[in-house]
DNA sequence: CCAAAAGTGTTTCAGTTACACCCATGC
DNA sequence: GCATGGGTGTAACTGAAACACTTTTGG
């Protein structure tokens, strides 16, 4: 706060921006909208919305991301403003990113037909409107560190999933092959996830057992700390 | 972007505050003023100002710096907003957060006077308005994280400096004793300082060398990869 | 010659990497 | 009985941590 009072200063439209992940058994992926309206009506853009008056910008992030997906409880995290005078030809406006981890498997559904979302491959993405390329790029790189400090790569996937899925998810994020017995004991040495009596017979006739992610595993042994750089 | 136009989007002001670190020999300190009018006038609080509609945030948090201390060109990094309903009970705004790193020595004239600021060791910080004891705990978990990831905690110290010196740095920012050996062949190891022929003799008969950042080796040895943890 | 701070190496231990074979099952 | 994917262990290496003595020099 300055020295002056609030009664002179300027207003601004404050926006936020949701850079939505998804994991599809081997590709990381993002969700697209086609904009709905000018600027750059028709082409690709994250999704997004404004805050308004009377509500948090974590608040207005679950709002746009509701709309567009139906769903709430997501896992949500804020990154960076975006505050380049002319980043909206049509008016001045600030935006706040935020990216958000869905499992698409679990909610396919609902998502696809609303604003022409449409999943991309990382790998594969369009040029996207204003800024949002750069959101995206900054998003990926805080996705690769969050997922390999803290246990939030399981948002990505289904409640119970596999080694292999697991290990998949992170060779994705970390756009890297690697070993599947180092995969493993790593995790295992983690102590975050237990093994369930079932098996996932899907992909193989002797068939994989399933994992889930152990919440109170996890805080107990959280004093060895949480590192899956590889 | 939502599917409205901009035109009936509610307009909020935007502020930035910034938290100030500087070191002193010994002590990681911050920068905090006694606010200047109501809502809490007189009590301590982060330098911060309001986001004017033809500047950044970047630029907005430049000149508050300016303002307060004098100095331009000072590393600045921004952090979260912060946007609670109520944050501030005057208004609703939005802040945005930044945090940056000076070099107390080197500027500790012009500083003092203007606005009642004054400098606080990290362990000795009054109760800050609003939510300023938040963002300022956030910005030191960053300040740990950055420092020990990215050659920025040489701005917290003067152009030359000895081993010890560094040393202190990071006892205090990371909040516990080093091993001296240890500390020195790290950096070392790290090939990102160059001794001088110079010795600091203010503190030792045997004087100790002198160092300084050495950009170009950074820049150079960037594949081996940043890391201070201890 | 001694007090005070600077400078310097080695051993141990833990964690990471590289690497290949056996197992269970359905067909 | 064989093809397919699932599951597991060990040896070598690399980096981190623990640890103490010698050097310099001003007084």
């Amino acid at each position: 706060m300055g020295i002056n009072n609030y009664k002179n200063e300027d207003k601004l439209i404050v926006a936020v921006d949701c850079i939505i992940f998804g994991f599809d058994k081997e590709k990381l992926k993002v969700l697209l909208i086609q904009r709905a309206f000018e600027p750059e009506k028709g082409k690709w853009s994250l999704m997004g919305g404004f805050l308004k008056k009377n509500e948090t910008l974590n608040e207005a992030a679950q709002r746009v991301l509701k709309n567009l997906t139906g769903l709430s409880d997501i896992y949500m995290e804020q990154l960076e403003a975006y505050s380049e005078v002319d980043r909206d030809p049509a008016e001045r406006t600030i935006s706040i990113a935020f990216s958000a981890l869905i499992n698409i498997e679990e909610h396919d559904k609902e998502l696809q037909q609303q604003y022409s979302a449409q999943w991309f491959s990382i790998d594969s993405v369009p040029h996207l409107i204003l800024d949002h390329d750069l959101m995206l790029e900054r998003a990926m790189r805080r996705l690769r560190y969050k997922t390999t400090t803290q246990p939030v790569g399981f948002e990505l996937l289904p409640e119970k999933f596999t080694m292999l899925q697991l290990q998949r998810l992170y060779e994705a994020i970390l756009g890297k092959k690697l070993d599947k017995r180092n995969f493993v004991s790593k995790i295992n040495s983690l102590k975050i996830v237990k093994r369930l009596e079932e098996k996932d017979r899907t992909s193989s006739k002797k068939g994989s057992f399933l994992y889930q992610f152990d919440e109170a595993r996890y805080r107990k042994n959280l004093v060895s700390g949480f590192d899956l750089r590889f």
